[in-house]
RNA sequence: CGGGGUGUAGCUUAGCCUGGUAGAGCGCCUGGUUUGGGACCAGGAGGUCGCAGGUUCGAAUCCUGUCGCCCCGACCA
């Protein structure tokens, strides 16, 4: 047991001025974070005790699933990563920490960065000490500190540069095996999140910079999340928006036959999709086509769109380009013949079409059938231009911004969005880090292969927050029993009464026997500032021993989450306490 | 990185437009009265107004720069 006037609970009247959201602002008030600088927090003792709760909820539950823990270095050498496949790509989000410490050095490459992620550092450990099919598979894990240079850090603990993570990396002999440990680790994350008390579903997401193959994210529901989840619970779709597709392009679609020749007419000033829209043109959006100009590992491709659709850039990352970014105005007009604003497809309009590394297209503009395009001149579009006759296309893809309303591509019926914090994420990466890592396994043939590679994480410093937004009311936290810093929180509002503590150590005793953990409340402040304080920090579990009762002969019994207060006559108060330890601790 | 906002005591903030000794509430310390939902009275400590320049007789206030923090965006040609 605890005694509050013994330990160290920072709490706050008033929100700090920079906290905007529910959960943010309860971790500094009820005392559990404090910030250093942006993205960066002190765990104070009670938000500590959380994370270790948390922490421990998920060792248990992957260790149940088989993982086997490790600990690796959060200081990586730089040549990991330079041999790794995504150098350029995740360098920009490292820490680089040099050894050169007098300032002196001009700048170059990092020696050391610090670890946003280990698969540059588990894949090459395993390729040493793994040679065998004998050994496989295995799944590795870790809890402990990432670093991430996030362009914006926000919302507290929600998005971090330094972090909690709980890391895990499987090795499997064949990719059966691999989708076996995949399902095996979304088995665990589910118990894991059911055992914390938060809701948290797995929709489908994009691989993004990892790679791989498939992938499920996790959401916890929650108004201020980051990502767009696109749903239908009657079918069971659920896609992070990035990744999400509709049927809205029918699967039997015809194409269309051209309507008529080629067109090209004068639209002097005309360079957004809103102007062609307007009169005198009056060509609806669902009817133009949209030409994006990107840089692809340096060089440029192109993707088209109905006018009326936006791009998911994330959907580019199935092109295979290891980094992409929108092209300036100044590499687009040497390559395609014109600014912004009049660019086009149209066979042979392209200046200098061999510079291009693609031209892809969305499904979606096969509904447009004929259309207006930019000429690649200034000032002008072209007209009649049908999609099979007309673009060039290297090929087609899923690239454009799934809208809610469109058609669920499980069942037809409308999709609907909603907001998400992400607090999960699994992947199955295939062979893409061990064939560069060289992380191979001979068979019973005597045959090499590299290991099918699987890789999971899961935020727990974020989870701890998504936790608080989930539960929650106006007057503080509601902690789930399984992740609440203690499960009993016993105020003593007489404290200078001796009997009143050694009540209070009774009582504790018996809540700690049951398997609780106690804190006692026995400050020298008045009574209301107690039930502020208690209802803030949201101990599940209250116990209330005050003069008035003591006279009566009882003391009181309140839960956090409700609203009733029970009175229990002081015979029965031991057992009383016990027993609502055990129900509330054998539910969780 | 672009846009917007903001920086005054440990916290929340007023004052800034219109330059003239820096104010309040919470918290903290002392004493007293209180004691079942953030008490009251009296007294007290605590601020080079983010930092650096500039304008001025005089700058929290006006100007320039810079740094931190918060929010939105970072793609639509």
């Amino acid at each position: 047991m605890k005694f509050w006037s013994q330990y160290f609970i920072p709490t706050l009247k008033e929100s700090p001025a920079d906290a905007e959201i529910a959960s943010h602002k309860l971790l500094i008030r009820a005392g559990l974070v404090r910030k250093l600088g942006g993205g960066l927090y002190t765990y104070m003792p009670l938000g500590l005790r959380v994370m270790q709760k948390v922490t421990q909820i998920c060792r248990e539950e992957m260790e149940r699933a088989g993982g086997i823990e490790l600990q690796m270095p959060h200081l990586h050498p730089a040549e990991n990563w330079q041999q790794g496949p995504r150098w350029a790509a995740a360098r920009e989000i490292m820490f680089r920490a040099d050894s050169a410490g007098d300032g002196k050095r001009a700048p170059r490459e990092p020696e050391y960065v610090l670890g946003p992620t280990h698969e540059e550092v588990i894949t090459p450990l395993v390729k040493a000490e793994i040679t065998s099919y004998r050994d496989l598979p295995k799944n590795f894990f870790q809890i402990a500190t990432k670093f991430r240079n996030e362009i914006r850090p926000r919302f507290g603990l929600m998005r971090a540069r330094e972090f909690i993570m709980m890391d895990a990396y499987s090795f499997d002999a064949t990719d059966d095996g691999a989708i076996k440990s995949y399902h095996a680790m979304k088995a665990a994350y589910e118990a894991f999140f059911r055992r914390l008390g938060v809701t948290a579903i797995a929709v489908e997401a994009d691989t993004g910079v990892m790679g791989g193959s498939f992938s499920h994210e996790f959401m916890v529901p929650a108004e201020i999340g980051d990502d767009d989840v696109i749903y239908n619970e009657e079918s069971g779709y659920a896609a992070n928006r990035e990744k999400a597709t509709s049927a809205l392009v029918p699967a039997d679609l015809k194409d269309a036959a051209p309507a008529g020749a080629l067109e090209e007419f004068a639209t002097p000033g005309v360079v957004t999709i809103a102007a062609l829209e307007a009169a005198p043109f009056s060509v609806r959006g669902d009817q133009q086509f949209k030409t994006l100009v990107y840089m692809g590992d340096g060089k440029p491709f192109l993707v088209i769109l109905r006018g009326s659709d936006e791009l998911e850039e994330a959907k580019l990352g199935s092109l295979g380009f290891t980094v992409f970014r929108p092209a300036t105005a100044e590499e687009i007009e040497p390559v395609m013949g014109a600014k912004p604003g009049s660019l086009g497809t149209v066979k042979g309009s392209i200046k200098n079409q061999s510079a291009l590394a693609g031209i892809f297209a969305d499904h979606a503009i096969r509904l447009v059938g004929n259309g207006v395009t930019g000429a690649n001149k200034d000032g002008f579009h072209l007209r009649n231009v049908n999609v099979v006759r007309d673009l060039a296309v290297t090929s087609f893809g899923d690239f454009r911004r799934v809208r809610p309303g469109e058609p669920d591509p499980k069942s037809g019926q409308p999709l609907k969005v909603r907001r998400g914090i992400e607090v999960g994420h699994i992947f199955k990466l295939g062979t893409k880090y061990s064939e560069v890592f060289g992380a191979t396994y001979t068979d019973d043939q005597k045959q090499n292969h590299p290991m099918v590679m699987g890789c999971y994480g899961i935020g727990i410093s974020r989870t701890v927050q998504a936790v608080i937004e989930q539960g929650h009311d106006a007057d503080g936290i509601i902690w789930p029993w399984a992740v609440a810093p203690f499960q009993v929180l016993i105020c003593v509002l007489d404290p200078q009464l001796p009997e009143a503590m050694d009540l209070a150590r009774k009582l504790a005793a018996a809540a700690e026997g049951a398997g609780a953990e106690v804190l006692i409340d026995d400050r020298a402040e008045r009574p209301g500032v107690k039930f502020k304080d208690a209802d803030l920090i949201g101990i599940p579990l209250r116990l209330t021993i005050g003069g008035k009762g003591l006279k009566e002969g009882i003391i009181e019994l309140k839960w956090r989450a409700r609203k009733d207060v029970v009175k229990v006559a002081l015979a029965e108060a031991d057992a009383a306490v016990a027993a609502a330890v055990r129900e509330a601790g054998a539910k969780a």
